[in-house]
RNA sequence: CCGGAGGUGGCAGAGCAGUCAAUCGCUCCAGACUGUAAAUCUGGCGGGGUAACCCUACGAAGGUGCGAAUCCUUCCCUCCGGA
């Protein structure tokens, strides 16, 4: 039976069906990011509250500390952190980049409007053979090795519901780099998919029931998105987009060719992407589900989201900067037409005397605020594809 | 009234003749944040100018120096102790 089922389009844009084995999700669908087995600031209880269905943790993170032999014998990642829905993990292929070539070159992230000019300096966090990626951790600097097997085996562990196979990330933007790194990249793919494969053989409970993303690559060279589009299509069941893009435009015209070259009926991610103008485009184009650190971080950084009738633009991200001193004696919500815990209850002159008050409740008011606006937001959005009215709700915003 | 200690930019507190428009911190102001080393980071914070630079400034007023927030005199004010 088939994991992921399309039932409805407009235009590109779908409304699909995600089976996994703890639960149905309806996509599109934005999941928040719990790095380290844990939404940062807020329960799983309020997550669910706010409609989260699905969050995404990290492999990377959950190896070093606390060890996923830990959370295997603990009765694996859902037990663990008491969320019985659905749990993507990433590889920690991604670390590869972040902790690495990007770290060392003081720059975090990709897309921000800003073209890539630069090289990135070789990784130094990281060591990257064929056979693998040897870390030194950001923690303690001890060294450790991820692989293919190794990723996969952790994943499996973990007891994830979707997890990423392990993949090489770009840290240039040239041809040649490029073309290394998706070759590597497929290598490493194909090892993932048999890996799995054999992880699965092993048992057939309900582990087995692991649906992998390949990932596809290639910057922002056509042709190198295309090849990795087609190579990942043929090997995966599902289809996650990473790597790196230089500006807002070529990112969306990078989803535009990958997502041509790939299968109507698998699921696609647009990993670590999330930014409001980002799901719009995502979506409008045919990317199914996202992951982002941005509601929960921006959140946390005194960024909170509002919608276009209450000041959101693309200019400002769609979010208040609630240090505004013009907020001091606001007795208004963040977003009046909000219906959040947060918004219901709270004034930003409150929230910015937490915020200016380093108040930890601060963090937890806003993390409600920006995941709800996120969540509510994609459910309009669902429903909007279903009655044909996407276009008329994009519109409306952007 | 006597003795002692002080008065520096929003706060607090360095500086004690030139490298001082004045350390550091806090507050304050603005900005950033996209598969989380992020409750983080960046910038600004006397006035004017794109800038070289100019003006006003370290309680007040004088004075000594080429030159003073820094030394001297007087005054005003604050704090501590004693009448």
């Amino acid at each position: 039976m088939k994991k992921f089922k399309v039932l409805h389009k407009e235009g590109k844009a779908r409304v699909g069906r995600l089976e996994t084995s703890h639960g149905i999700v309806e996509t599109p669908r934005f999941n928040p990011v719990g790095t380290q087995a844990s939404v940062k600031a807020i329960l799983p209880k309020d997550l669910k509250e706010i409609g989260v269905e699905m969050i995404l943790s990290n492999t990377y993170h959950l190896m070093l500390r606390p060890g996923v032999e830990v959370i295997k014998k603990l009765g694996g990642l859902h037990k663990f952190m008491n969320w019985d829905r659905p749990i993507m993990t990433d590889s920690g292929g991604f670390q590869v980049f972040s902790l690495g070539g990007a770290l060392e070159a003081g720059s975090s992230k990709v897309v921000s409007g800003k073209k890539i000019t630069q090289d990135f300096p070789r990784p130094r966090l990281n060591q990257i053979t064929d056979e693998g990626v040897i870390f030194q951790s950001h923690l303690d600097g001890s060294k450790y090795t991820l692989s293919p097997e190794i990723a996969m085996k952790l994943q499996y562990d973990l007891g994830a519901d979707l997890i990423v196979a392990f993949d090489d990330h770009e840290y240039k933007n040239d041809y040649e780099h490029l073309k290394l790194s998706i070759e590597q990249t497929q290598r490493w793919a194909l090892r993932s998919v048999d890996s799995l494969k054999k992880l699965k053989s092993l048992s057939a409970g309900r582990q087995g029931q692991q649906l992998m993303y390949g990932v596809v690559h290639g910057g922002t060279n056509k042709e190198l998105r295309v090849r990795s589009a087609q190579f990942t299509d043929k090997h995966f069941e599902a289809i996650a987009l990473g790597g790196i893009y230089g500006t807002k435009t070529e990112m969306y015209e990078m989803i535009d060719y990958v997502l041509a070259q790939v299968s109507d009926e698998k699921p696609r991610h647009l990993l670590g992407i999330g930014e409001i103008e980002d799901l719009f485009n995502g979506v409008e184009r045919g990317i199914d589900l996202f992951d982002c650190v941005a509601p929960t971080r921006r959140a946390r950084n005194g960024s909170l989201y509002i919608c276009p009738k209450s000041g959101g633009r693309s200019k400002n991200g769609f979010t208040l900067s609630i240090t505004l001193s013009k907020f001091r004696g606001d007795k208004t919500p963040v977003d009046r037409r909000c219906s959040c815990y947060t918004c219901l209850n709270f004034s930003k002159a409150y929230l910015r005397h937490l915020y200016l008050s380093k108040e930890i409740l601060y963090h937890n008011l806003a993390t409600i605020h920006n995941l709800y606006f996120i969540e509510n937001l994609m459910r309009q959005i669902r429903e909007a594809i279903k009655v044909n009215q996407f276009n008329k709700l994009k519109s409306s915003w952007l």
